[in-house]
DNA sequence: ATAGCTCGTTCACTTAAGTGAAGAAATGCG
DNA sequence: CGCATTTCTTCACTTAAGTGAACGAGCTAT
């Protein structure tokens, strides 16, 4: 997990994701643009790479600028893949809110460039620029709307719909995720995927 | 839906339970709750009032203070129970959040008393008391963490395992709620959770 | 190169949920 | 009070997911 601290264009274009993302909540100035930069939250993590491990306490929140990460219970030796982050999405684990260890892992599924920060960090950053409080409140609270409609979506639909409202809406995730993550995310066992997708083939010949 | 002006003894303990609430997450001032109860936040609702319908915008947000309040969708004529909110739980429908028609409904299900507060209100508040702020990115986090782990739960469990989960952590509403309602909460017909009920039972004899 | 893995698919069989219908019990209303 | 409606359960049948096993394709490491 290496730190990134050149001025590439890549690297470049990587901070533009950061502050047109910020811009949608609130507007910044250069001071306190600066004042992020220099926190040193730009990692480039290797594909495979554990970030979280169960029974571990965190202070860390995850944004991924470009890549994919997941998060996964193990349940009696078999991973359980409750969620995938990528480009423009951001992980509090609960071990963090609520200073517990963790009840998953979290591991990245691509090489991936995330910002990585740390609770500690942001009381400070919030004391300094009590903008940030607001930004963070606003943006949880439209995470927890997305959050319950996901939650909604998936009580009322079957594991076919499920697969078929996915390939709607994120259709990026079944082409870069492999297929038994993808199963278990769906609530369903890869052999049932398997068959699911068989079936809707079948009914568009 | 009346609203709640009186002092007697049941309204005082009422008045208590949300100091004590916020109490969780910040201190408050005689000034500020004086403030808080200036702003006739307290209602009463009947059993079977609707307080939000699928297409309407809102800026309401509740806090059940005594009762029980139902999310659900109308999927094909079909209702879809996706949430019980009960004593000490609070709803901010993601209509709010997002200024978007609501995709659907929230009922009252039994006699409930409610905290029903309006976004344009809180603004004012948060303007006044820059506490609240705080308050509210808390509580909003400690939400989206404790949804998350349920919304696990939910992906790695059997209808089975979901029953005998709500019959751990809310035996509650498995009494007060009717059956058909839970049926759906959990994510199957009222058909299969009497005969996985009946399963249950022949199981521990 | 090949032996060992992981991954995805297929198959036969089991188990549980969906469906439609019917009836009993509880509830609400005039 | 009694009639109507809603709610819950049961049944027989259908459909889909779980299970265990087997196989081939693709990757990795020695």
């Amino acid at each position: 997990m290496a730190s990134v601290t050149n001025n590439s264009d890549y690297s470049k274009a990587m901070k533009n994701i950061l502050f047109d993302f910020i811009a949608k909540y609130i507007s910044l100035t250069e001071e306190e643009k600066n004042a992020l930069l220099s926190l040193d939250l730009f990692h480039s993590v290797k594909k495979g790479t554990v970030l979280l491990k169960e029974g571990q306490k965190s202070k860390e929140s995850y944004f991924v600028l470009k890549g994919c990460i997941r998060t996964y219970y193990v349940v009696e030796g078999e991973e359980k893949t409750t969620g995938f982050y990528t480009e423009m999405e951001a992980l509090t684990p609960p071990a963090v809110i609520n200073q517990t260890p963790s009840e998953y892992y979290i591991s990245c599924n691509e090489d991936s460039l995330l910002l990585i920060s740390n609770a500690d960090m942001e009381v400070e950053v919030n004391k300094k620029f009590p903008k940030f409080d607001t930004m963070c409140r606003k943006f949880t609270e439209e995470l927890l709307a997305k959050q319950r409609i996901d939650f909604d979506e998936f009580k009322t639909s079957s594991p076919e719909q499920r697969y078929l409202n996915l390939l709607q809406k994120r259709p990026d995730l079944i082409q870069r995720v492999p297929q038994h993550q993808l199963a278990s995310y769906l609530g369903i066992k890869p052999q049932s995927l398997s068959r699911l997708r068989g079936r809707i083939l079948e009914k568009k010949n």
